[in-house]
DNA sequence: ATATAAAAACTGACCGTCTAGTTTTGTACA
DNA sequence: TGTACAAAACTAGACGGTCAGTTTTTATAT
């Protein structure tokens, strides 16, 4: 480390080509020990309390790890909460090819939400959100590592459902995806009503209905041009 | 306004004991240009800044009042920026009785979807979400007063279409309002594509086939009654 | 001796409280 | 109608405490 700013006396330009960067810091603990300390702390401590109410400290004191570990490897503390999250969803498995969109979607989304449902990941997953949409970078890196992998999956099952004639080829996938994970997400979030798998059968159901009915929409009284 | 405040009436009654009282303050303050000062200023920066990187002396400074005045009436920030974004949101009309149940979701949400797809409400919306999932008494007060009476208007409506036969009378309307809100929160949110109107029309047309559609789900496995 | 990490001190921002002094408002009396 | 008085609402600003993120110092292992 270079002191020879500590004086002060003169502005010391010449330090300029300091190319030495590291502004962001990625990667990992060189021990994997202490990866996963760090990680499943973090995890215990954001379902427990919420990401807001979680200190940097009380993540290093149960990780036994010092708190510029932490930041040696993580530039904010929600980026360590977003690896933590998604340390703790790496379980969820591939969609099975059952041979029916319905079963597609299921094989999906039951495993899933059973977790969710499980314990408050909503508060860590709305917390999550808050900062995606203030922070474009992390809101870059949210979709990269959470909805844009997901959403693949999906539009890959769905691909298949037209590939079979299950559901009309000019069908908007996206606006398909929203109808079934919007519900989804909507009870997650919001948690005016519990996420149970006979709601996510229901919403399966009724959406695939929609989706795959064919025509135009019935009683369209009164629509304007 | 001699005593619309006052706790007289109540008061009278052998009123039991609960003198813990006034933990929570509530009310306004005194002088109205004061309170729209204060609303304006916090929906302002919310929407420019996000909750979490307001200060409450940024606030106090742009409303032109000091931060004491603003904790003698509202507890916290959070509950504040409840009170902000509701006074934002109070031009959204009741929903219109179009004679079909599509014109009655239409003239519900679309005023609205076009109000949040203007600003960044998706922000204060996630956080107020955030704050909800961890603090019970917020989330009975957001319940209340944001989901409570949405949804009771659009059940209304959904009633009002289950007299006419639109919809079969068995239906579950909690299912059903989930399938409508569920994707347009869902792009709020996530904000992974555009709020336009025509999703809100393919969203509403989807589910409605969904919901009006009787009969079994095709390929039904297994679902009990 | 050199790299790594723990421990701990430090900076700066901000929440929510508090004090002390000023203005507004309501009331009562002349 | 005008004046005196009290209660409540307001202002300005300081303060204690918490915490994110940084930097310095000390210990450990190779």
């Amino acid at each position: 480390m270079s002191q020879d700013l500590a004086a002060g006396d003169a502005l010391a330009a010449g330090d300029a080509p300091a190319a030495g960067d590291a502004p962001a810091r990625r990667g990992r603990p060189r021990s994997e020990k202490a990866h996963q300390a760090i990680m499943s702390a973090a995890a215990e401590l954001l379902l427990e309390r919420g990401l807001a109410a979680v200190s940097m400290d009380a993540i290093a004191e149960r990780a036994k790890v010092s708190k510029a570990t932490i930041y040696r490897w993580w530039p904010t503390k929600e980026s360590l909460a977003l690896d933590a999250l998604y340390h703790e969803w790496s379980d969820v498995p591939e969609p099975a090819d059952t041979g029916t969109l319905r079963g597609d979607l299921l094989s999906m989304l039951l495993p899933w939400a059973r977790l969710a449902a499980r314990r408050p990941y909503g508060r860590v997953v709305s917390a999550l959100l808050t900062q995606a949409q203030t922070e474009p970078e992390f809101a870059a890196e949210y979709h990269t590592r959470f909805i844009g992998p997901r959403r693949e999956q999906a539009r890959a099952v769905f691909d298949r459902a037209v590939a079979r004639g299950e559901i009309p080829p000019g069908t908007d996938i996206d606006v398909a995806l929203d109808l079934i994970y919007g519900p989804v997400y909507h009870r997650l979030l919001h948690g005016h009503a519990p996420l149970t798998d006979q709601f996510v059968r229901d919403v399966i159901d009724m959406a695939l209905r929609g989706i795959a009915t064919p025509g135009p929409v019935r009683a369209a009284a009164g629509r304007p041009a």
